[in-house]
DNA sequence: CAATACTTTTACATTGCTGAAACAAAAAAT
DNA sequence: ATTTTTTGTTTCAGCAATGTAAAAGTATTG
């Protein structure tokens, strides 16, 4: 199992990622502060550190210079407040590998640590930038392309607003159990997201429209009254 | 596969050559010094040297000239940083096989790499002086030939600017990926480049123009929102 | 060293997505 | 049957993302 580690001062920030890290199947340390997150990129040799720019102590790109020069080269994905004009050739002179601005959703920090430890790892078998893994998701006439933002049905490319395919990734993978609304909303919208869980609703619906044959009757997405939603390979008829 | 030594003292560019050169599907080793690429360079055997001019210890000239003197006729892409150095190693005659100065793009180095790959490695099965190989990516009525600068469509040549044709031919290695303004900038601009990821929407802007029928339904350049663009082969008309 | 071509910035127009609110409909509870 | 709760759906304002023209800044070329 890959080993994450988190470091940031926002405990918030910290259970969010350890939550989601955790369910996507990496096994997560933490560090509130650089000095502490440092120390232990070195002790517990972690594959990946998510490292916030903005820390107590030592600063993200002080962690990140100092690792890099006791040639530890564990890869590093650095979180950026939006407004912190984070310059590329700063970050790469850190030796960073990846960057992501705050807020982000759970479902691009899964996708971000998942790719740069698709590349960084895999020595033995690098692959061309022409020959990507098509993994797809299938549901009787629907098809999923996560990667490359597309779905159809019936082989007909569907129209969906990018919240609406999150959505339906999201649901897809977890085909056959429910999920709550709020469980959705803090999978797919980002973390900081204020408002009522009733805008699932609205996007379900949406979905429905696009995917359903019969709206009425959904057979993809099906309302489980009073928890949420499930989506479900529709039965043969 | 082919080996790559990459010696540089700056630590943001051996990522960077690391980072692209392995994606290209080469194996590689570095060096931050110009004793230690010297050594490498002898004991591992790579297929090519990527060396910079400058560097602490003894310095590319030196090194270069050490390993020609051992009879290693091992390729050596140098790096210069800016012109009036490059002009000494051109009456050095070191026995570097091709030059480039910094900046660079990440794309201009895999391209001279295999170029210089291509003309020293091919002794078994040599090729016809004049005959370079003609690969060409074709998408229904456009054709492109990365190698010549030449895109055509409908047999007419397009009249693209340098940036415009090195967009272009990377959305075409590329196609049916999506592609973030990111990707894009840190592929086809120089690696110093810092500037709003929006000169990718105004270069979109020009390609399309000029290879699209109606650049207001782009058949070939698709935007995918909130995420980028994505080059496709239009589907049966 | 102009002239020209190209790149980048800027500014503004345009599009279309998101989320709030309101109401309708359905299901459950009373 | 009536009320309450939950879900479905529509509408729309605000806003963020994109398209693009034109100006400004660079590089290239004859």
């Amino acid at each position: 199992m890959k080993k994450v580690l988190v470091v940031d001062d926002e405990q918030s920030i910290v259970t969010l990622l350890r939550y989601n890290l955790e369910h996507a199947g990496f096994e997560v340390m933490t560090a509130m502060n650089g000095e502490e997150g440092k120390d232990m990129a070195i002790q517990n040799s972690p594959d990946i550190i998510i490292l916030d720019l903005m820390l107590p102590k030592i600063d993200g790109i002080e962690v990140c210079k100092q690792l890099r020069q006791q040639k530890i080269s564990t890869p590093i994905l650095m979180l950026t407040a939006k407004d912190e004009e984070f310059d590329k050739v700063l970050g790469l002179e850190l030796g960073a590998d990846d960057y992501m601005t705050k807020p982000f959703s759970p479902r691009e920090v899964i996708a971000r640590v998942k790719a740069i430890l698709r590349r960084t790892q895999v020595h033995a078998a690098p692959m061309e930038p022409e020959t990507e893994e098509h993994d797809s998701i299938k549901l009787s006439k629907l098809t999923i392309y996560p990667e490359q933002y597309e779905a159809f049905f019936d082989d007909e490319l569907l129209d969906l607003t990018p919240k609406e395919f999150e959505l339906l990734v999201y649901l897809a993978k977890n085909k056959g159990r429910v999920l709550t609304r709020d469980q959705l909303l803090s999978a797919v919208w980002n973390y900081d997201f204020v408002g009522d869980t009733r805008i699932v609703d609205v996007h379900i619906s949406h979905l429905r429209e696009k995917i359903e044959e019969d709206s009425k009757k959904p057979v993809f997405i099906k309302t489980i009254r009073g928890l949420g939603y499930k989506m479900e390979e529709p039965k043969g008829e």
